[in-house]
DNA sequence: CATGAATGAGTATTCATTCAT
DNA sequence: GATGAATGAATACTCATTCAT
């Protein structure tokens, strides 16, 4: 079996996935009707319901996959760092540079996804757990090497940290077409007082 | 004219404010029907209609006005005080207790609300910007006061402050049937992580 | 009691019929609101029903009052005229007359009230039979003086020749914003062909 | 592919405007719903809508469609016949067999059709001037071949001949539950009196 | 695996009419 | 008589989903 006809399968279900996310990003999850979706990924209405249960969850296999390439990707580079601050650091830069390169997806992230009831309450992901605890591990790893002060919760800490970059995100997602803020200097400062703030006292 | 004729008109439009925000937090925004709004409310379901445009600008009247008697209250407790730090600690507090407090207007502002694509996108309240701006306006004026680092971008810092907030209140409000973290303990957690972050260097 | 008096709740009810025939042509009549025509005639929603059943009450009222007071004016111009021929020809005119003269109400006439299905099945106003009856008389009368042929049914003529006239006076109110033909002409080679047609040979 | 194979599409689109002239002349245009249409043609309510845009062009089809047959039929019958004068009486032998044979489709295309606006105003149908035009050409013709005046105008003259076969047609099919006058009586009449009325004279 | 014609549940909104004042 | 706030019935249409081919 040679890798092409392996990937066949896979193929379409990717090609319809890209197609949603386009869509979704387009007209909005609501409004993005699911004949549109095949339209685009060029196969049948009915096909689509061949790889997904339902059009929420193309939705949210849309977010599971992409997650799961784009933590990949992420634990690709932080292999071999050591250091959490560095970590971290390594951490905002891959979530901002996802914004700037992938704007389709991240208007499905920050918008679309947030529209499924399902989504915000009943799922609780796996990647997302993972993408958090990138930092909710580094924190603890700071407090073990006594970087970190010892009375930061990491389940608070994580929690808001990525509460920042999210609504960060979600402003620059918003403002497509007004003046974007600079993601760099954002991200910089983010991460300069987030630093500040959980750093335990230089003697 | 008594006070009560006087108020009638109005006591309408918030009867069904209120009820919209019951029924919107139970079934969610999507799933309710404008009739359930409407028995709950006591009135007929074309009388909404005498009140608000439709389904969706129900919805974000809700906020509108429930976020204006917020920043009433919240501007009255902050009346007087000067120092800018005490000013935010003061906002945090308000806005933690307002999640407690008001468990089902919560659920609409951090759930409910963001189904609406026109909230998300076409809708710059102006109650918004002045609640964002409290944190925005205390920061400058710790900048000038030189308590708070000059190399801090009040606009980067207020909304990256508040989605931090926001994060934790959503979590808060979405973990409604497990244990609930407590939120007083994060509120201080994130001040003081915040206030060391931004703080200019004590010499 | 002064006349003025006398007639005052008449010229309400007059002023309502007036606003109802403007908002009726204008909007046509099924999507012309019971308020519109409230508003145009500067009373409030309610009180239209003091004065009519309901909203097709009200368009059928149109019909009958001011059918009645065309007829008044029709039989005025015909009082003296005995020649079965001359009466038809100012009946004619006076038709074509008020197409032209008064084309709001026209347009009820031709268009509006055709709306109504009581006004097309249930409802056959004495007024409508007393104006086909002007030429069904006049026939009836030719035939007595032996102008017109006895073979002529009264019944189908006096229909068939409203039908011509009715046809020829819709399509000149449809054509509204296009080139009206002449209705002058038109009256004249109706009339000049009915009279060929209905009349007994010359000897 | 057998006949019945390749005919199916079209047997669906017939089945649902056969079903709407039943269900349109029993309850009338404006009361029928679209739903009593779709279970007397004993498909879902939707796939109406695979086949016409809405309830309007459903109405506005029947029309379109009928009425083409009718004229096929009428130009068949019409084929090889040359003198003008009996293409006329063709057509409306023709027409008045129609109110008799088809009185659902009768009651459709008389009473329930102008209650649709655009049909009135908008729509001005090619099937229609079709229609109209055998009269129109067929004066003409007689024109030319000196049978009929030239003072005749074939516009004015088309125009009010169909008018007076209108109004002899809505008559008859609004007297649906009374008596009936004879059909073949009033067709003969008005024929004999029109061609009175627009023929030369015989010298 | 793939198709796409057919299904049918589900609801926001309008506006003629009423009636307490 | 007059008002106009309140009522609530009534329905066309969409589109996610199915399933026979």
């Amino acid at each position: 079996m040679t890798e092409s006809e392996a990937s066949r399968p896979n193929d379409k279900r990717v090609m319809i996935t890209d197609a949603a996310i386009a869509v979704f990003a387009e007209k909005g999850y609501r409004s993005a009707r699911v004949a549109d979706v095949a339209k685009r990924a060029g196969v049948a209405d009915g096909t689509i319901y061949l790889y997904f249960k339902n059009k929420e969850d193309l939705l949210l296999s849309i977010f599971e996959e992409k997650m799961g390439l784009l933590l990949d990707r992420l634990h690709g580079d932080l292999n071999g760092i050591e250091c959490p601050l560095e970590r971290v650091r390594i951490y905002v830069r891959h979530h901002f540079n996802q914004l700037r390169t992938q704007p389709l997806l991240a208007q499905v992230f920050q918008v679309e996804l947030r529209q499924s009831h399902k989504f915000l309450r009943e799922y609780r992901p796996e990647p997302l757990w993972a993408y958090l605890n990138v930092v909710g591990d580094a924190l603890k790893d700071g407090q073990r090497q006594g970087i970190i002060r010892e009375d930061v919760d990491p389940f608070i800490a994580k929690w808001a940290f990525f509460g920042a970059l999210d609504e960060l995100s979600m402003q620059w997602v918003l403002s497509r077409n007004r003046d974007r803020f600079d993601l760099e200097v954002a991200a910089e400062q983010v991460v300069d007082t987030f630093f500040r703030g959980v750093l335990a006292a230089q003697s």
